[in-house]
DNA sequence: ATCTGAATGAGTACAACGTACACATCGTTG
DNA sequence: CAACGATGTGTACGTTGTACTCATTCAGAT
């Protein structure tokens, strides 16, 4: 084991072994091929094309054309390249022009969120944690719109974050319908309804939903998700305003 | 290969292999011992004591006294194994009395459901599609609370969504800070804000997010996640009475 | 010009995962 | 009591995250 340290450089190996071996070696390799945003960008390009559960370490270093433990120099693990995804993404997040209002801030980025979460759809199934850079930008503009208004620490923060949950819980149920659609091969909603069908005229016939009978067959806008976030969106904005009195 | 399967029953080994083998063997099992309500319970204890990434089907299978393959016999995987778990811990949410108005039965069942979640960790990482019986029942007494001030079907359900959009948001993220405080031996906020000191002063010291370091100086409710939950929640429903004015 | 140490990538290896498949055993029903 | 369907067992395969060791390259000091 350690006896190989013992190589003196000078007289070596005297049949010279290395030669053809090299040749053999696919190439020497360039350094520094690699870099957290050429990582970020593969990963992000891979679960946008095959969704989150396909970046994994392995196909992640295929698509560098590198070995797969080549990565684990630039970051410690999954969690890390996770973050380096969220920021990548979330760099594209952009504050309205500085005359907004708080609410047309606020409202700003979260009808951005959603179409950024809908890009993505893997930041739905994705840990985010993380304080990255670009979260942190984002947070900072939408604190700024609220501290315009002469709250209290506590209330801006609180504003911000109702807005923010919501955000993120209407969104992510969004995404998982429509994975959901997609695994089942069913483009639209009416396609789904259809498939449904059986099972939900069998559960309609127990009598126990009445409520969610009625909506089946009066709602006229079962498939505009858009008007269905906008519509919630609106809501908490509404009430943070009376509740703030701003 | 196919070879195997030329064997005869009837003359088979001619040594009697299988007496001091089955001696070996731990019992002859008794059967029927699995059902869907001991997986489920068995599932969800796990997931309590040890995290979500515990409950792999090995797992559950030793919990269970089973060989791992069995659960096979009655879930078709593991995702039918959320839902089973899912399901179970739902059954648990129970409506106010039945006089109550929208607005209390929604916000019932909003704290109930936070509070289940933070109960139930697991529930904030796992794909809750689910139209389980329970979390049916749970959706079509909200939808009846709201239905009794005659709204029209797309705004009852918009309202449905919009409180339950945020719950689930609102309390993800507080899963998500509990679980990061907790990998990281952090007990409580003041801990926490104490170990993330150097990171923090670093970034304020950039200068680039004064309303977040306002907040880290003045607010005085940090920690009080019911109280940050609450307000958002009120929001909410102040948003959505006034929105469809009832 | 040469040497040296730090970065970086390659290669091998392992334990744990979900689950496919063939087999064994039980309770039930004719 | 014989045969069958339901249920549990056992073995096996391919894939995952990542620990560890070795090889190569580059930068800077000599």
């Amino acid at each position: 084991m350690a006896a190989r340290k013992q190589n003196q450089s000078k007289v070596a190996e005297p049949v010279e072994p290395s030669l053809w071996e090299r040749m053999e070696r696919p190439a020497p390799a360039p350094r520094a091929s690699l870099s957290l945003e050429r990582i970020a960008a593969a990963a992000v390009e891979i679960a946008d094309e095959e969704g989150a559960a396909a970046v994994t370490m392995r196909r992640l270093a295929t698509k560098l054309g590198v070995a797969p433990m080549a990565a684990y120099r630039h970051v410690a693990g999954k969690d890390d390249l996770w973050a380096l995804m969220i920021d990548r993404v979330s760099r594209q997040l952009a504050a309205p022009d500085e005359s907004a209002g708080w609410r047309e801030v606020l409202r700003s980025f979260a009808l951005q969120t959603r179409e950024l979460m809908l890009a993505h759809p893997w930041m739905g199934s994705i840990p985010l944690i993380s304080l990255t850079p670009s979260r942190m930008a984002v947070a900072e503009q939408q604190l700024a719109a609220l501290a315009a208004c002469d709250l209290d620490a506590d209330s801006m923060m609180a504003a911000f974050r109702t807005v923010n949950s919501y955000v993120h819980g209407s969104t992510q149920a969004e995404i998982i319908l429509r994975e959901y659609q997609e695994r089942h091969g069913w483009s639209g909603g009416e396609e789904t309804r259809k498939a449904l069908a059986p099972q939900m005229n069998y559960l309609m016939s127990t009598g126990r939903y009445p409520a969610y009978e009625r909506y089946g067959l009066e709602a006229a806008r079962k498939d505009d998700h858009d008007w269905s976030f906008e519509f919630g969106l609106d809501c908490v904005l509404d009430g943070i305003a009376k509740r703030l009195g701003i």
